[in-house]
This record gives structure tokens, C-alpha cells and sequence, in this order.
RNA sequence: GGGCGUAUAGCUCAGCGGGAGAGCAUCGGCCUUACAAGCCGAGGGUCGCAGGUUCAAACCCUGCUGCGCCCACCA
């Protein structure tokens, strides 16, 4: 039962055998559903026919997506899959209703994440990219780029993605390496970028400056340490108390509260640091100083910390910087100290500060260090000259973008965490001390600059490390002077940091579409018509891209914003490899086996075949987009449950089935047409030859139409989905198809008649809903509608056909109404057949159906032939309310109709008794809660008056239908 | 500390002012000529707890509890 996954991604070159067999005289699909066989037969297809591509000559409307770039050497995980279907599933929509649908994709260089892999196999090497230096480093970053780059756009098609691959691109190539440039020397000009030296996030693993949103802070078990600094004259002392000791070189204060009444005397004295020969002064600060919190007083160190760094400022004190970028200390310790790592310099001082007796106590303390999301390292805070962005001039616009609904967000609860966010906005770091990036163009004129740039050689470096100070003056220009402005000299060195990986990513609305060109592209398709991402980045992409598209193009960069939810495993936690609880969606899509899969990718998956120990089938990808959608709510994480991607590939298998069934039905009439052409569709029949479910199948039929058309519009993807599954099952398949086989398989020739209409109803509906289905599912919707039989003048493809549209004129809600009476009449005999243990081989002799209603009874006797076969009775009497029933017999009432079957040898009494019984209390229990209402004088009153009316309604048929049951079950004694 | 989300059937989730719904799982019956990945029946819920608004509350408001997320501070 199970395949082995091919877990390659070469299948997508598949043979085209079977497309279009228009002009042949059998139409006619597989027996079972292959998802995998299907899957990969059209993509190439759409690609030949250059389907994706996007004109930007084209007089239709323009509809935009710019995809989120993954990472160029990334791998497919369900985040991806889900913004792949909900994308994919828009643009496909847009695409269909008439608009020039541009998706336009690309890859992200990701800088550090990119930098690791790299790093991690020259190792494997033994090499280091120090030992190799910039330039051959850069040429195997680029090296591996083109050897994995491909990958995740190779598996972005394997889920169908309709983007205009002849648009692809990538943060780095040379048309969006331009773009940076431009931006930031614009920015730099308008002084709304500068270099400033100030207290940075420091990664000393990744080595490299962060900014404040790279950083994670989570509770962790540690230390307060009380340490006792002693006044110089003797007097007494003063406990203080820290999370890092080692930290006490750098101390140039002790601070305490003005207020302070314990301290009032001493402010001013000083103490002597301990283990040093150094004195630092008590000072008053009361943004420094905490009363409540331990002694009150606090130590501080201006260099390597963000609070102290500005008591420092406040009160002038020095900053003496005593652990480097190596996270080791520095030559401005006590010697005893120097070169030692930061925490095995807190061993040490700690030890001492024991033996010296200035360690008066350690407790327990649970605190939140901050973290680099990277590498996992504990961040220090250093003093180092960097690149910024004045975010605050650039937020004021982008906050009244949303703010006046230029720019909306759905769900619209994520506007308040952006203006939240945006109105507290702090000047954002963006060099990185990495070599995979954009350089900054910045030079210095080496002459100018002497003395302020320094070359670091360590053993084993190819080149030399460059620190440049912070009074060196850059020279910001596109490309590097030939000729100093101020000296004449001509050595330059470029400014060695590149920049932060979401700079690049900010400009990507309008550098993708060849910005700072005027193009073609940029004034039919920006702004873009809908940003669809991860809430997870709204800081570190959508907001920076509302920045920057503002300032440079004048326009937000995109009219809605729809934030999809996050894929977690089905216990709600976040899928990570370490915790083995990640599903990866090839092996869903292609099915997978314990024995095939590799090891790495098994431990990362642990959970999956924990559950699974026997495997997966394959799913496709039709059923895993499918799932997505029916899942990912508005505003709601999602939890995947492989038993529901199964579910909703049984719905894919019963869409396939149901075809089958038309299909074969149609091969019989070979001159059965749907009427789709390139202008829209028409239905090939006319409303007066309908037969009453011809007429409720339409009706819901169009209803459906508008109703996933206004949910899809309304960003309600899963509701859309829903309606149509609903639809599709439960009315198409429940009941119009097994309708369509009593007039398909009559004998009767008056039945027979209706034939013809029926074939046409059959196949007009299911290639609507093909229609509605495909945005959702592309693959097994074309694979099916391409063996349709259709007119020549149809589209060659279910993805330029026209999107379906209401017609008004089979929207027939009387008609409708009596196909439900129908409905109810099966339902109710099958519900005695289920319960009173009728075989369903057993045909039921006789039935009496009762009504005075006249118009109920044509119903019953135009239908009776449908009644019979559904219900496998033999023959229907029709009655009224006076006609005599045979006794014993088990009746039902469903509309106001009485069902009378005779016992004959069918049912069993106690069983009959214990139905009759069940109905009876459902029956009263709701017309006791009618009832009540109605009773109410203020519902009366005070209810809208059609809500009153369906009470009434709800207290006469229920009435009726306890009489007509209490009537039976009394029958029966 | 501030903000946000969420709690509905055994499990995963829809529904968000007018009789509690789906899929899976469970029980009973069916290989009925599209489908056993199926068909026909059935069982199963004081919609987290406590108040309030309303003729009417799973749905709106308040409080509480559990779970989760984000931001800020932390000696």
C-alpha cells in the first residue's frame, strides 16, 4: 500500500501524456485517484503555455503579489506551503475573474543564516573563512547559491505555484544590488542614515552586530550575586548586587536613590572597586536606582550595559570597555584577568571576591538575558561605531498609511501591534559584520582618514581585520571616488560591513520590478494589490517595506495586508527539528516510508513516524493546499493533523469519482456540450426543460457561486472551502447524482426523456464547480476539465478559463424548496429503514404517503419514481389525513407528509416502539422551546418579526408531526 | 508591567446574537453498476467558570481561571 517517496524534485520534467482529448469519442479519467500521477502532469503544461506570465502591455486590471522570498538555500517547510496555497490560491482566483495577475517570486540571500552553511562546510573541509579570506569565501557562498538555489523554487512548483518564473529574482543579483545602493546613498544624503559609534548588540559566536529585533529574551534559572564595595575612608561599605560580576572592571559608579534615606550621607564618597586598586564615586540617580529592590544601590558600567550606558551619560562618568568582541576580557583588567572568556572570568572573580570576603551572598534569580537568535550567545553589549536608519522619520508616514486605510490589515488586530511598534520605533541598525551581503558603499580616503583605520592581522587570516574608527569620515557615494574631495588622494578602502539582510528585503515591492528604473512593470503592477506573509514578521519586512516603498515611490507598497497564521504540530507547538516534531510537506505530498526516508530528515520527523510507524500514503499536493485552506482561519494558528489532510483527500478522491460517474454518463450522448468560451459561460440548457432537482441543483449552484466568490474576496479562504466541499458532497453527490440516476437508468420512457437535460445539468455543474475548486486544488481540477467534452472555441486550460459568475435567471428558491421536501421524505424512510434494521437489499412492498396538502402530494407523485429507487419501495398510495392505515405500521412524517409503512415481516416492534419514542421527545423538546417563546409577550414584541414568523412555523409542523407520531406510537399499543 | 489571542463532541477544528456543526474516532447495517479513500443509519456537548446586557447569548460586556503569543523592564 505504500510508495517509496521520491523525494527528488526531477519529476516535475514529467511526459505530457494525457492532455486534451478534445475531438476523441471517449471522454473518460482513471478509475482511482493517483494524486502523484495527476500532480505532475500539468505544471509543465501551464509553463510551456506561458500561463504565469504577466504583460505589463495589458489593458486588463492589474493584480500583484510579491512573494516573501524564502531563503535562496533554504528547504521547503509548511510556512511555505501554506503561503504557497493562499498566494497561489489568489492569484489563480484574480487570474480566472480577468485580471493581469502578476505573482512575482524570488529568493533571499539571508545573509547570516546563508554565511553558517557556508561556514559549517568549509569545516567539514577544515577551513575556516578567515583562513581563506573574503574574495574565495564570497565565490563559495556563490557557489553554493547556484548548486542549492534552485531547490526551493524547484519545490514551490511541486505545490503548484502559478508565479511568473521569467520575473525571478534575487536580493542580490545585479539589478536589486542597484536598487541598495541608490537607497542608500539617497538616505544617507537626506541624513537619514549616519554612522554613530553607541552600545550595540553584540553576537560574539556569529560575531557581528544585531539589531534589537534579532534578539530573543527568554526566562532562564541563574544568580544574584551580593557583593560589598568598601569605602576608601574607612567608614563602612555598601552592598550592591549583580547578574554579572565579571562585569565589575568596567564599574565607574555606584548609584543609589536621592531619596534614599539609608545612603543620604554617603552620595559623593567614594569606594574602592574590589580587586582592583580602582575608586569610584557614590553617585544620586533615580532613574539608575531602584529603592525597592535589593540594598537600593546598583553598580554601573556604562560599556556593557544599555541602562548604564545612559547613567553614564547623565552623570559624566568614564566608560572603560573591559570585554572585547571576542567576549573575552580585555588588557583593562587587572592582568590576573586578561584574555580569559567572560564566564570563565566570573569563576575567577567570583573565587576572590570569596577569599577577599566582598562576596556577601549568591541567591537563586530567574532572569531574561538576552539572546541572539542566531547563534543562541549571549549578547554583549559593546561600544562600537555602526550604520543606522533614522526610523522614526521614515515610520510617520507608513503609520498613516494604515491609518487612513491606504493600507489595510486583515485580521485587523494586527494594526494595533504595528502602531504600537511604529510609534516607539528606535533607530535601526543595519551594518553587519558578515561577508555575505550587500557592502555599504561607503569609503574612506586612507590619507584623511590616518590613524583611524586599523589593520588586525591574526595568525591564520588570509587578510587582515579592518576596524575603523568613528571619526574616519565615509564617503557615501554609488561608486568608489577616483579622487578624494577634501585631500585629492585616491586610496580608498570600502567600508567592510554589509547590511542587514532585511534592508535588501524592504526594497523588494519595487526593486523586483526594476526600481530605480522607471519600468513598464513598476507602473502597471506597483503598488501591489495584497501583502500575504507571516504575522511573525510584521517588524523585521511588512513595515520596513511600508518605510522605504513610501519614501521612494510615494505610494504604500501594497493596498491590503493578509497575515496568515502559523503552522504548529497537532499539539500546538511550534515545529523545530530539535523537537523531532516537524512535518515536512513532500512527505505528505509524495507519501513517505520509515525505511526510505533519510536519517536526518527521519530524526526531524520523529513525531511524524512515531504516529506513523508504517508510513504515509501520498496525499498530493492538491489535498495538503487544500487542508491548509480549510484550516488556516482568519487570525487563527494552525494545527496540523495529518488525519485531516486524509479527510480532505478523500474529498479530492470523491470530486475525481464523481467525474468519473459524469463522465461515463456523457461518452453515451456525444453531443453534450458545456458552453465555456473565452468570454464566459453559458449554461447549455434552457430553465423551462428543468426537472425540480435540475432546478435546486442550479439555484444552490449559483448560490454557491456568489457565496465563495464574496468569502474568497473577504480573505475567508476556509469558508470558501467549506462551501464548496459542503456543496460538492453533501447536494451534488448525496442527492443530484443519485437523482440523475433515476432518469438516467429509467426504463420508462417518459423518465427517459429527461435524459438529455439531465446529462447537461450533470456536467454544466461539475465543470462550475471545477472551476470554483481550482484556485484550491489547480492540478486535479485541470486534470479533470481538460477531459470534459467541450466546444472548440473553449480556453486550452481551466486556468484561463472564465471565474464563474451568477446567473440570476436559475436562482429559483420555490423549486429549490421542493427538492428540500424530497429530501426529507428519503431521509425520513431511510432513518426507519436505518433504525428498525430494514436490509438495505429488502424492498419495501408498499408505501402510503399522507397529506392534505394538494401541492405536496404532486410533489410526492411527480418524484415517485425517485422515492421509490432512493428508498427502495415498490410503490407509493398516495392519502390524506382521512385514508385508513393498515395496522401494525411504522410511519414518519417529514414536511408535513405522513409516511405509512405497512410491518408486513419488515420491522421489528420494540424497535418500532423505541424509534417512535425518540422522535416523539425531539419532536416536543423543540416545540416546548417554541412554544415558551411564544408565550413570551416581548419576544413577540420586541423580535423581528420574521424571526416570530419561523417560531409559528416551527409550533404548526411541529404540532403536526407529534400528532401524527403520538397517532402511531398509540397504533402500536 | 503593558498588549493580544484562545478555551465548543474522545481528537483536530468551524460557527461569533435567533433550535449546537464538520472531519477523524465510536456503534449498527451495507462490496447498491462513480467512489469501501465509499454508502445508509445512530450515539456523543450545562459551547472553560462566575456575573451582566438582551425578548433571545457559544456568540456582546465585566471579572476569574487555564493555555499561548508579542512588547517593555529587570541590580
Amino acid at each position: 500500500m505504500l510508495n517509496c517517496a521520491p523525494l527528488f524534485w526531477g519529476i516535475l520534467i514529467a511526459p505530457r501524456n494525457r492532455i486534451c482529448k478534445r475531438g476523441a469519442d471517449i471522454f473518460m479519467i482513471d478509475k482511482t485517484y493517483n494524486p502523484t500521477e495527476v500532480e505532475k502532469r500539468w505544471y509543465p503544461f501551464w509553463t510551456e503555455k506561458g500561463y504565469f506570465h504577466a504583460d505589463e502591455h495589458s489593458k486588463k486590471p492589474p493584480f500583484t503579489i510579491v512573494i516573501p522570498p524564502p531563503n535562496v538555500t533554504g528547504k521547503l517547510h509548511m510556512g511555505h506551503a501554506l503561503f504557497v496555497t493562499i498566494q497561489d490560491l489568489l492569484t489563480r482566483f484574480k487570474r480566472m475573474q480577468g485580471f493581469e495577475a502578476l505573482w512575482l517570486p524570488g529568493t533571499d540571500h539571508a545573509g547570516i543564516a546563508t554565511q553558517v552553511m557556508v561556514e559549517r562546510q568549509l569545516a567539514k573541509e577544515g577551513k575556516t573563512r578567515l583562513e581563506i579570506g573574503r574574495e574565495e569565501f564570497l565565490k563559495r557562498v556563490w557557489a553554493w547559491k547556484r548548486e542549492k538555489g534552485s531547490n526551493i523554487i524547484e519545490q514551490l512548483k511541486i505545490l503548484g505555484a502559478s508565479c511568473d518564473w521569467e520575473r525571478e529574482r534575487f536580493t542580490m543579483d545585479e539589478g536589486l544590488c542597484k536598487a541598495v545602493i541608490e537607497v542608500f546613498v539617497k538616505l544617507y544624503e537626506e541624513g537619514l542614515i549616519y554612522r554613530d559609534e553607541r552600545l550595540v548588540n553584540w553576537d560574539p559566536v556569529a560575531k557581528t552586530v544585531l539589531s534589537d529585533l534579532e534578539i530573543d529574551q527568554e526566562n532562564e534559572n541563574g544568580h544574584l550575586w551580593h557583593l560589598r564595595y568598601d569605602l576608601v575612608d574607612g567608614t563602612g561599605s555598601i552592598e550592591i548586587s549583580t547578574t554579572r560580576p565579571e562585569t565589575l572592571f568596567g564599574d565607574t559608579a555606584v548609584a543609589v536613590h536621592p531619596d534614599d534615606e539609608r545612603y543620604k550621607a554617603i552620595v559623593g564618597k567614594k569606594v574602592k572597586l574590589p580587586l582592583t586598586d580602582r575608586e569610584i564615586p557614590i553617585i544620586a540617580d533615580a532613574q539608575a536606582a531602584d529603592m525597592a529592590f535589593g540594598t537600593g544601590a546598583v553598580k554601573i558600567t556604562p560599556a556593557h550595559d544599555f541602562n548604564d550606558f545612559e547613567t553614564g551619560k547623565r552623570n559624566n562618568l568614564p566608560r572603560i570597555q573591559v570585554i572585547g568582541i571576542d567576549a573575552c576580557m580585555t588588557d583593562n583588567v587587572p592582568e590576573k584577568y586578561r584574555g580569559m572568556t567572560r564566564e570563565k572570568c566570573r569563576e575567577v572573580v567570583l573565587e576572590d571576591l570569596a577569599a577577599s570576603g566582598n562576596l556577601v551572598r549568591v541567591e537563586d534569580y530567574v532572569h531574561m538575558p538576552s539572546r541572539s537568535q542566531r547563534s543562541g550567545a549571549l549578547v554583549e553589549p559593546l561600544l562600537l561605531p555602526q550604520w543606522w536608519v533614522n526610523a522614526k522619520v521614515l515610520a510617520e508616514p507608513a503609520i498613516k498609511a494604515v491609518e487612513t486605510g491606504a493600507t489595510t490589515m486583515t485580521p485587523k488586530l494586527w494594526e494595533k501591534t504595528f502602531f504600537n511598534w511604529m510609534h516607539n520605533i528606535r533607530d535601526w541598525c543595519i551594518s553587519r559584520q558578515l561577508w555575505w551581503g550587500h557592502q555599504i558603499p561607503a569609503y574612506y580616503c586612507e590619507d584623511c582618514c590616518k590613524g583611524h583605520i586599523h589593520y588586525i592581522m591574526n595568525p591564520g587570516q588570509k587578510d587582515p581585520d579592518l576596524r575603523i574608527d568613528a571619526q574616519a569620515k565615509p564617503i557615501v557615494a554609488k561608486t568608489c571616488p577616483e579622487k578624494c574631495p577634501v585631500c585629492g588622494g585616491t586610496h580608498f578602502i570600502q567600508e567592510p560591513d554589509v547590511l542587514d539582510t532585511w534592508f535588501s528585503s524592504g526594497l523588494w515591492p519595487f526593486s523586483t520590478m526594476g526600481w530605480p528604473e522607471n519600468t513598464d512593470t513598476l507602473k502597471k503592477f506597483y503598488p501591489t494589490s495584497v501583502m500575504e506573509t507571516a504575522a511573525d514578521i510584521i517588524f523585521f519586512w511588512v513595515a520596513r517595506m511600508m518605510m522605504f516603498g513610501i519614501h521612494f515611490m510615494g505610494v504604500t507598497p501594497f493596498k491590503d495586508i493578509y497575515f496568515h497564521a502559523l503552522v504548529r504540530d497537532k499539539q500546538g507547538v511550534k515545529m523545530s527539528k530539535t523537537k523531532g516534531n516537524v512535518i515536512d510537506p513532500l512527505l505528505l505530498i509524495y507519501g513517505c516510508h520509515p525505511d526510505t526516508v533519510p536519517e536526518d530528515e527521519k530524526k526531524a520527523s520523529r513525531q511524524l513516524f512515531d504516529d506513523y510507524p508504517n508510513g504515509i500514503d501520498p496525499q498530493g499536493s492538491d489535498a495538503l493546499r487544500f487542508s491548509l485552506t480549510m484550516l488556516a482561519a482568519q487570525g487563527r494558528d494552525v494545527r496540523l493533523d495529518i488525519k485531516r489532510i486524509e479527510g480532505y483527500r478523500a474529498f479530492l478522491n470523491k470530486v475525481w469519482q464523481a467525474s468519473r460517474f459524469v463522465l461515463m454518463n456523457v461518452e453515451k450522448e456525444k453531443d453534450i456540450y458545456s458552453y465555456i468560451t473565452k468570454d464566459g459561460c453559458k449554461e447549455p440548457f434552457e430553465a423551462k426543460d428543468l426537472s425540480m432537482a435540475d432546478a435546486w441543483i442550479l439555484d444552490r449552484l449559483n448560490r454557491v457561486v456568489k457565496e465563495v466568490t464574496d468569502q474568497i474576496e473577504a480573505y475567508n479562504f476556509n469558508e470558501a472551502a467549506q462551501c464548496i466541499y459542503d456543496f460538492l458532497w453533501n447536494e451534488y453527490c448525496d442527492w443530484y447524482i443519485e437523482l440523475s440516476k433515476v432518469v438516467l437508468y429509467s426504463n420508462d420512457e417518459a423518465v427517459a426523456k429527461q435524459g438529455h437535460t439531465t446529462r447537461l445539468v450533470l456536467v454544466h455543474v461539475l465543470e462550475t464547480i471545477l472551476r470554483l475548486l481550482h484556485p484550491f486544488a489547480p492540478f486535479i481540477t485541470e486534470e479533470i476539465w481538460q477531459n470534459l467534452p467541450k466546444t472548440a472555441d473553449a480556453p486550452e486550460s481551466i486556468m484561463i478559463a472564465p471565474w464563474p459568475v451568477v446567473n440570476e435567471a436559475f436562482l429559483n428558491e420555490k423549486e429549490a424548496e421542493r427538492t428540500r421536501t424530497l429530501i426529507a421524505i428519503v431521509s425520513a424512510v431511510r432513518n426507519i429503514r436505518g433504525e428498525a434494521n430494514i436490509a438495505p437489499s429488502k424492498a419495501i412492498p408498499q408505501m402510503l404517503a399522507l397529506t392534505d396538502d394538494a401541492a405536496k402530494r404532486e410533489i410526492v407523485e411527480s418524484m415517485r419514481a425517485s422515492i421509490c429507487t432512493l428508498c427502495k419501495i415498490e410503490n407509493i398510495v398516495l392519502g390524506d389525513s382521512q385514508t385508513a392505515k393498515p395496522a401494525p405500521c411504522a410511519i414518519g412524517v417529514a414536511d408535513n407528509i405522513e409516511l405509512v409503512i405497512p410491518f408486513a415481516d419488515l420491522i421489528d416492534l420494540a424497535a418500532e416502539r423505541d424509534r417512535l419514542a425518540k422522535a416523539i421527545a425531539k419532536v416536543t423538546k423543540d416545540l416546548e422551546a417554541s412554544e415558551k417563546k411564544l408565550n413570551n409577550p416581548n419576544f413577540v414584541s420586541r423580535a423581528k418579526p420574521e424571526v416570530v414568523e419561523t417560531e409559528r412555523a416551527r409550533v404548526a409542523s411541529g404540532r403536526a408531526e407529534l400528532e401524527k407520531l403520538t397517532k402511531a406510537r398509540d397504533m402500536l399499543g
